[in-house]
RNA sequence: GGGGGCGUAGCUCAGUUGGUUAGAGUGUCGGCCUGUCACGCCGAAGGUCGCGGGUUCGAGCCCCGUCGCUCCCGCCA
């Protein structure tokens, strides 16, 4: 007999009774009944109840055994009595009787315990990562996470794809986060730095003769966390492809996504390929965000003119531009449900407020409601109605601002606020869609100069030798230039920035002055890929979905660490590990680095 | 860098207007229990009320500071 197991926990059924087993996990549960002793063995695959009795050799043994102590136990498999059988249970109908045990390890007391889901401290959980993960919930989500990786790969591959490895430690790269620098020992004074995307290589790997590659791919980015954004290191499908147009690449990417989200689905409907897009200037006006969750019905209007008419003696709102945010059915709520949103908009928005009319009928006529309604004449108020697609019984928020792009933002902010609080968002659906045509470019206020909006490598939608010829003073014209640059979005949340690349090196230099690099430092700085696209490089383009993200909404989880096996904590700290931590003089002094404090406050 | 929330037993949380010895559930340990599977019953241990300062006759509660965690803004395709 096998010195572990001869099967495991969640194997054995009712054909194996009568059989002799031995079995290996951890104590999941103990229960004692004086005489009797109930141990549940768990491992990776399911739970098995062993039960032990006092005349048996084994029990004086089985009896010390405590939560999460691991034994090897042998003895034959029961038949439970019909009343004694647990249908919870894969392996219910069988139960162990313990002949032999052998403790392999035993556990001091748990800082958090397995069995059970109590919630706890995060600190806690990540301290305890190893206990942590044996936990069903997250057990589960990494062992879903690790399925939906392989499902990836292959169906990348059934498309044709081929999977590279790149460079992790490598040079600074285009994306604008800040980089995680590794100082060279054999070079003073220089440093590689982790890659934030394999962003060039994988452009390389198109100009050097490769078709259709894709990686899943590690990124390193200094920047802060969020919920949805892992602090340090995450991980992207990261994919490109030769002699493709945005329509090829979109057809290569959706099948992907769309079978993945089906294949895991479990019940939550996927609406089908191809998935709508969505002009970033229509997102931006519609649903006040470039990542719109389609889940939510609510559709933003633009109703400056409305307030902008001679017969709106609204003066608050005189000359700005206002967007309408419609509240359906909302007329039933209480003044307490318009003044939360009212305090919400001023407190956490830093809005001067959210005004609001309630639409009503009075003998079949549309009336408005509530604190700025006697400032608008039926007419303007029909037009209203109009405008934004609402009806007697609905309500209409307004966001004003003197900058379009502050009013689109609210009214986006609020569009997800009020969708939430009315219940509108449909549960249980997954809604894709891509956001094309981004702006190229845009204006820093602070700095006074024009930015690459996003991917800097991108390819301008613009005639090749009017864009050759744009200096400074065609600013408004550099503003307007939309790019070949695309995202997908999946219920509020950005799976994937891509876009058909800038391969023509004249253009991609021009680009780069218009941002205010000058040539010879774009040349310093991206030479090596530069240079490359000087000896023969094909049209090209890509996308890179995140993969964290894609198994955090099919697991129904609202926090990357949720579905991460290791991961460190909103400070960039890990707490099991001890990382970061300081080092010791000689390795510092290999590396020719000094350490200077900053100063405290 | 900034803002919000939280911090009371290992854990989840209650703690009234500032008033006697800070409670419950759960977990741990001990005792009892031969069919449980969130076993049950009895008992015990377990507290720097995050930390420091202040107001007060008296602070878990009020004030100031600070630390930790978390969510958000900035930042980040």
């Amino acid at each position: 007999m096998h010195a572990y197991r001869t099967h495991t926990c969640g194997e054995l059924r009712q054909e194996a009774v009568g059989q002799r087993v031995r079995i290996s996990g951890w104590v999941n549960r103990r229960r004692d009944h004086g005489g009797l002793v109930f141990l549940d063995l768990r491992d990776h695959y399911g739970v098995t109840q062993c039960v032990v009795e006092p005349d048996s050799p084994a029990f004086a043994e089985a009896d010390r055994c405590r939560s999460e102590w691991v034994v090897t136990v042998t003895g034959p498999v029961v038949a439970r009595s019909e009343d004694t059988v647990n249908k919870e249970l894969p392996t219910g109908a069988i139960e162990i009787r313990i002949e032999e045990i052998a403790i392999q390890s035993v556990a001091a007391e748990l800082p958090l315990p397995v069995f059970g889901d109590l919630e706890y401290p995060e600190d806690t959980r990540l301290k305890y990562r190893f206990l942590d993960l044996r936990r069903e919930r997250l057990h589960r989500n990494i062992t879903l996470r690790s399925h939906v990786i392989s499902s990836i790969r292959r169906r990348m591959i059934d498309q044709g794809f081929t999977e590279f490895q790149t460079p992790i430690l490598t040079a600074s790269s285009p994306e604008g986060a800040r980089d995680f620098l590794v100082p060279s020992r054999l070079h003073p004074g220089e440093f590689y730095a982790l890659p934030q995307a394999p962003q060039q290589f994988k452009q390389l790997i198109m100009v050097a003769g490769f078709d259709r590659y894709f990686q899943i791919a590690p990124c390193f980015r200094d920047e802060d966390a969020r919920a949805d954004r892992s602090p340090g290191e995450f991980y992207q499908l990261d994919l490109e492809m030769s002699f493709v147009t945005q329509d090829d690449v979109f057809a290569a990417v959706e099948p992907v996504l769309h079978g993945v989200f089906e294949e895991f689905a479990r019940g939550r409907t996927v609406a089908p390929a191809p998935f709508p897009r969505i002009a970033y200037d229509e997102a931006m006006l519609k649903y006040g965000v470039d990542k719109p969750d389609l889940r939510n019905p609510i559709v933003i209007a633009d109703v400056s003119d409305t307030f902008a008419r001679e017969d709106v003696a609204f003066k608050a709102f005189k000359g700005k531009c206002v967007r309408a945010i419609p509240a359906p059915g909302a007329a039933v709520q209480p003044r307490s449900f318009f003044d939360k949103l009212n305090d919400w908009a001023r407190s956490d928005m830093g809005a001067p407020g959210l005004g609001y009319i309630v639409f009503e009928d009075e003998a079949g006529k549309l009336a408005g409601k509530g604190p700025i309604a006697k400032f608008i004449p039926s007419e303007a108020l029909v037009e209203l109605a109009q405008v934004s697609g609402v009806k007697a019984g609905d309500a209409l928020f307004f966001s004003a601002d003197a900058r379009s792009d502050r009013a689109a933002s609210l009214a986006g902010a609020a569009r997800t606020r009020i969708g939430r609080e009315l219940g509108l968002i449909a549960e249980g659906e997954f809604k894709f869609c891509w956001i094309v045509d981004f702006p190229m470019y845009e204006w820093n206020e602070e700095e006074k100069r024009i930015d690459f909006s996003h991917n800097p490598f991108s390819m301008p939608q613009f005639d090749r030798e009017k864009f050759l010829a744009l200096d400074h003073s065609h600013k408004e014209e550099i503003l307007g230039i939309k790019a070949y640059q695309y995202d997908i979005v999946c219920n509020g949340i950005e799976l994937s920035s891509g876009a058909i690349r800038n391969h023509d090196p004249d253009v991609m230099l021009k680009a780069f002055e218009i941002a205010g690099y000058a040539r010879e430092e774009t040349e310093a700085r991206f030479g090596g890929m530069l240079n490359a696209f000087r000896y023969g490089a094909p049209p090209h383009g890509g996308t890179a979905p995140g993969i964290d993200r894609i198994v955090m909404l099919i697991a129904g989880e609202e926090n990357l660490r949720e579905v991460t096996m290791f991961p460190m904590n909103q400070q960039a700290q890990d707490l099991m590990m001890g990382a970061p931590s300081g080092v010791s003089q000689k390795q510092l002094k290999e590396l020719h680095i000094r350490v200077v404090q900053p100063e405290k406050k």
